[in-house]
DNA sequence: AGTTTGACTGGAG
DNA sequence: CCTCCAGCCAAAC
Protein backbone atom coordinates (compact mmCIF):
# COMPACT_ATOMS: atom_id res chain seq x y z
CA UNK A 1 0.00 0.00 0.00
CA UNK A 2 2.01 3.37 -1.23
CA UNK A 3 0.96 6.87 0.14
CA UNK A 4 -1.26 7.90 -3.18
CA UNK A 5 -3.42 4.29 -1.65
CA UNK A 6 -3.56 5.34 1.92
CA UNK A 7 -5.33 8.53 0.93
CA UNK A 8 -7.24 7.22 -1.54
CA UNK A 9 -8.38 4.44 1.45
CA UNK A 10 -8.76 7.20 4.07
CA UNK A 11 -11.24 9.07 1.71
CA UNK A 12 -13.26 5.60 1.13
CA UNK A 13 -13.76 5.18 4.45
CA UNK A 14 -15.06 9.05 5.24
CA UNK A 15 -17.19 8.62 2.00
CA UNK A 16 -18.61 5.83 3.54
CA UNK A 17 -19.00 6.48 6.72
CA UNK A 18 -20.68 9.62 6.07
CA UNK A 19 -23.28 7.67 3.98
CA UNK A 20 -24.65 5.69 6.99
CA UNK A 21 -28.05 7.40 7.69
CA UNK A 22 -28.95 8.26 11.63
CA UNK A 23 -30.22 4.92 13.26
CA UNK A 24 -27.91 2.98 11.22
CA UNK A 25 -25.10 1.27 11.89
CA UNK A 26 -21.33 -0.31 9.77
CA UNK A 27 -18.49 -2.58 11.08
CA UNK A 28 -14.92 -1.44 10.66
CA UNK A 29 -14.93 -5.14 8.58
CA UNK A 30 -17.92 -3.90 6.63
CA UNK A 31 -16.69 -0.19 5.21
CA UNK A 32 -13.00 -1.23 4.57
CA UNK A 33 -14.64 -3.98 2.26
CA UNK A 34 -16.48 -1.25 0.88
CA UNK A 35 -13.48 0.84 0.18
CA UNK A 36 -11.87 -1.84 -1.89
CA UNK A 37 -9.38 -3.15 0.82
CA UNK A 38 -11.07 -6.39 2.50
CA UNK A 39 -8.89 -6.88 5.12
CA UNK A 40 -8.28 -3.70 6.70
CA UNK A 41 -10.75 -3.53 8.83
CA UNK A 42 -7.90 -2.49 11.55
CA UNK A 43 -6.43 0.36 9.35
CA UNK A 44 -10.21 1.18 9.38
CA UNK A 45 -10.24 1.76 12.72
CA UNK A 46 -7.29 3.98 12.98
CA UNK A 47 -8.37 6.10 9.80
CA UNK A 48 -11.74 7.03 12.13
CA UNK A 49 -9.27 7.94 14.90
CA UNK A 50 -6.90 10.44 12.59
CA UNK A 51 -7.10 14.09 13.46
CA UNK A 52 -7.31 14.66 9.87
CA UNK A 53 -11.08 12.95 9.46
CA UNK A 54 -14.06 15.45 8.95
CA UNK A 55 -15.40 16.94 12.28
CA UNK A 56 -18.67 16.41 11.45
CA UNK A 57 -18.32 12.56 9.81
CA UNK A 58 -20.46 10.32 12.24
CA UNK A 59 -17.73 7.85 13.07
CA UNK A 60 -20.25 6.56 16.20
CA UNK A 61 -21.83 4.93 13.59
CA UNK A 62 -19.41 2.30 13.00
CA UNK A 63 -19.12 -0.65 15.76
CA UNK A 64 -17.12 -3.93 15.64
CA UNK A 65 -18.97 -7.00 14.15
CA UNK A 66 -20.29 -8.27 17.41
CA UNK A 67 -22.30 -4.71 17.83
CA UNK A 68 -19.77 -3.82 20.66
CA UNK A 69 -18.80 -0.25 21.01
CA UNK A 70 -15.66 1.25 20.91
CA UNK A 71 -14.47 0.21 24.85
CA UNK A 72 -11.72 3.36 25.31
CA UNK A 73 -14.76 5.77 23.49
CA UNK A 74 -18.23 5.78 26.37
CA UNK A 75 -19.96 8.92 24.39
CA UNK A 76 -20.62 6.48 20.87
CA UNK A 77 -23.00 5.23 23.12
CA UNK A 78 -24.80 7.94 23.92
CA UNK A 79 -24.68 9.26 20.49
CA UNK A 80 -26.09 6.17 19.33
CA UNK A 81 -28.83 6.61 21.92
CA UNK A 82 -29.54 9.54 20.91
CA UNK A 83 -30.21 8.41 17.42
CA UNK A 84 -33.07 5.68 18.98
CA UNK A 85 -30.56 2.94 18.07
CA UNK A 86 -31.55 0.23 20.38
CA UNK A 87 -29.12 -1.81 22.94
CA UNK A 88 -29.42 -5.59 24.23
CA UNK A 89 -29.29 -6.32 27.45
CA UNK A 90 -25.65 -6.86 27.26
CA UNK A 91 -24.93 -3.19 26.30
CA UNK A 92 -24.37 -4.28 22.40
CA UNK A 93 -26.11 -2.66 19.04
CA UNK A 94 -28.79 -4.36 18.17
CA UNK A 95 -27.28 -5.09 14.50
CA UNK A 96 -30.56 -7.47 13.48
CA UNK A 97 -32.17 -4.15 13.57
CA UNK A 98 -29.66 -1.59 13.03
CA UNK A 99 -26.89 -3.11 10.51
CA UNK A 100 -26.78 -0.83 7.18
CA UNK A 101 -27.21 -2.12 4.06
CA UNK A 102 -25.40 0.24 1.87
CA UNK A 103 -27.21 -1.72 -1.30
CA UNK A 104 -31.00 -0.45 0.49
CA UNK A 105 -30.16 3.28 -0.67
CA UNK A 106 -33.38 4.89 1.49
CA UNK A 107 -33.05 1.97 4.48
CA UNK A 108 -36.50 2.50 5.29
CA UNK A 109 -36.70 4.78 7.58
CA UNK A 110 -39.97 3.22 9.04
C1' DA B 1 15.38 -3.87 11.41
C1' DG B 2 12.78 -6.45 15.13
C1' DT B 3 8.95 -5.98 18.48
C1' DT B 4 4.66 -4.23 20.20
C1' DT B 5 0.23 -2.21 19.57
C1' DG B 6 -4.64 -1.36 18.35
C1' DA B 7 -12.08 2.07 18.17
C1' DC B 8 -10.78 -5.59 14.45
C1' DT B 9 -12.55 -10.51 13.08
C1' DG B 10 -13.94 -15.15 13.48
C1' DG B 11 -13.46 -19.29 15.77
C1' DA B 12 -12.46 -22.15 20.06
C1' DG B 13 -13.03 -23.20 24.95
C1' DC C 1 -21.49 -13.77 27.53
C1' DC C 2 -16.59 -14.16 28.83
C1' DT C 3 -11.52 -14.87 27.65
C1' DC C 4 -7.77 -16.58 24.69
C1' DC C 5 -5.76 -17.10 20.17
C1' DA C 6 -4.18 -16.80 15.40
C1' DG C 7 -4.50 -13.88 11.45
C1' DC C 8 -4.31 -9.35 9.95
C1' DC C 9 -1.55 -4.58 8.43
C1' DA C 10 0.34 -0.01 9.14
C1' DA C 11 2.29 2.79 12.80
C1' DA C 12 4.67 3.56 16.66
C1' DC C 13 8.49 2.05 19.62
Amino acid sequence: MNSAEKLEFRQAIYDIVAAIPQGKVSTYGEIARLAGFPRYHRLAAKALQEPSAPDALPCHHVVNSQGRTAPLWPEQRQLLRAENVAFRPNGMVDMTRHRWDPNDLLNEPM
